[in-house]
DNA sequence: ACCTGAACACCGTTCAAGT
DNA sequence: ACCTGAACACCGTTCAAGT
């Protein structure tokens, strides 16, 4: 009789462990606690299993965090028309960015993992490839074009979801507010002049990312000036 | 009488530490046995400390952390007339470059801690604000040119110098070499008919990191695009 | 003010042993 | 093949005590 346990997800505790539904666990751990706090051991024991049963699976911390982000961001794909680059670009970062946001805990992953190991996202690598080909990009001009659509697709996202400290250490947003706030006239005419508009609300002068703040307005300004620049790249 | 020690740069154990003498140990520590050695308690052992000493100086390691990438970026500012905005942006880009070239170890820091306290370098953000508005942004393209300009400054390098596992476990150059090569003409008919120039030399297909391979072309290629792109925004 | 010395509560990882 | 149970060598951080 298999009775239903506690709804734990993606893992069954009565058919064992699987690489996959470790990573599904290891993603929700990172979701809710965040990097900082999360560990092997307290992976382990959410799955109510020992933590040395993880290293069946996978073969160090490292591969097994590797893995998870690969796991994270395998599924996308635009199903835009690849023959109108432009659509099909302003898709991929929009879709890629609406996958971050929901984890937004895994980016500090991006650059601390080189992002390439058997679970990479190859198909979107590929169907890349093809979209700047006919949109006419040729020779040196088509790998330095894909990675900067590769940097585009990361790199904003990773600086909009930039990991917050996972506690409070002595008042920080308070030490925060006060530092950006305390930036003088005199030492820094343009920051004071635009304080309002700035102050929490962009790079460097803020204190929340964008799990509560996003940047909804600068992320198109940002996917309008790559693929202008593309564009000019392109004809140049 | 004082005797010269030993040599080490920046710290003198006859005068005791500083916040400054951590940082310089610090970043150098960094810069030797990267992020994943990088322990509070190798940090003292190296400043002939205990480990509890470091905690007088900073609260926490997080926050040597933080001020350590800080301290690391807060030269940077172009010499370049600010009324030539391009050349002004540029300059940024590729002085920035240069200074992660010399401490690539650190790009992990960029994303894993919100880029913003009492350190961070506020003069190179009023000096960006003073370029953008002589070039003419004003109003809400100013703020949006503004997080492009500092996603444009970090987001291409932190892809570029992104860490490798500090241990090859398992042989994993060979994985991936195996992994990219593998690639077949089938599922991948894209990569595949590129795969010599892609191979080890653009993201997401390489195992080696800027560290030992650089981007140059690409990065010139992508400041290139942003800077067009800007001036599109600008002209929208 | 600044650091020592020791302790506490954790880690990742290994390995023999079980089933 | 897959997991247990225990052990090892580390961590970050705290705190009383020294100077």
């Amino acid at each position: 009789v298999r009775t239903v346990k506690r709804g734990r997800p993606s893992y069954d505790s009565e058919r064992g462990l699987s690489r996959e539904a470790i990573l599904d666990a290891s993603l929700g751990l990172i979701d809710e606690v965040g990097l900082d706090k999360f560990s092997i051991r307290l992976l382990a024991q959410r799955m109510r299993v020992f933590p040395a049963a993880i290293y069946w699976h996978l073969s160090t911390r490292n591969a097994l965090l590797a893995a998870t982000l690969n796991h994270c961001l395998s599924d996308t794909m635009p199903n835009t028309e690849p023959d109108d680059w432009k659509a099909w670009l302003t898709a991929l970062f929009r879709e890629n960015r609406r996958v971050v946001q929901r984890h937004p805990n895994i980016t500090p992953l991006i650059t601390s993992q080189l992002l390439s190991n058997a679970g990479a996202n190859f198909k979107l690598v590929d169907r890349t490839l093809e979209v700047l080909e006919t949109a006419g990009f040729k020779g040196a001009k088509l790998f330095a074009a894909y990675d900067i659509v590769i940097t585009a697709t990361l790199g904003f996202v990773t600086m909009e979801f930039a990991a917050l400290p996972s506690e409070d250490t002595k008042g920080w947003t308070k030490l925060m507010r006060q530092t950006v706030e305390g930036l003088d006239e005199k030492s820094y005419p343009h920051i004071h002049r635009h304080k309002a508009a700035l102050t929490n609300k962009h790079f460097i002068l803020r204190w929340e990312n964008g799990a509560t703040l996003p940047l909804d307005a600068s992320f198109e300004a940002y996917v309008y000036t790559i693929i202008e620049g593309l564009r000019q790249l392109l004809t140049r």
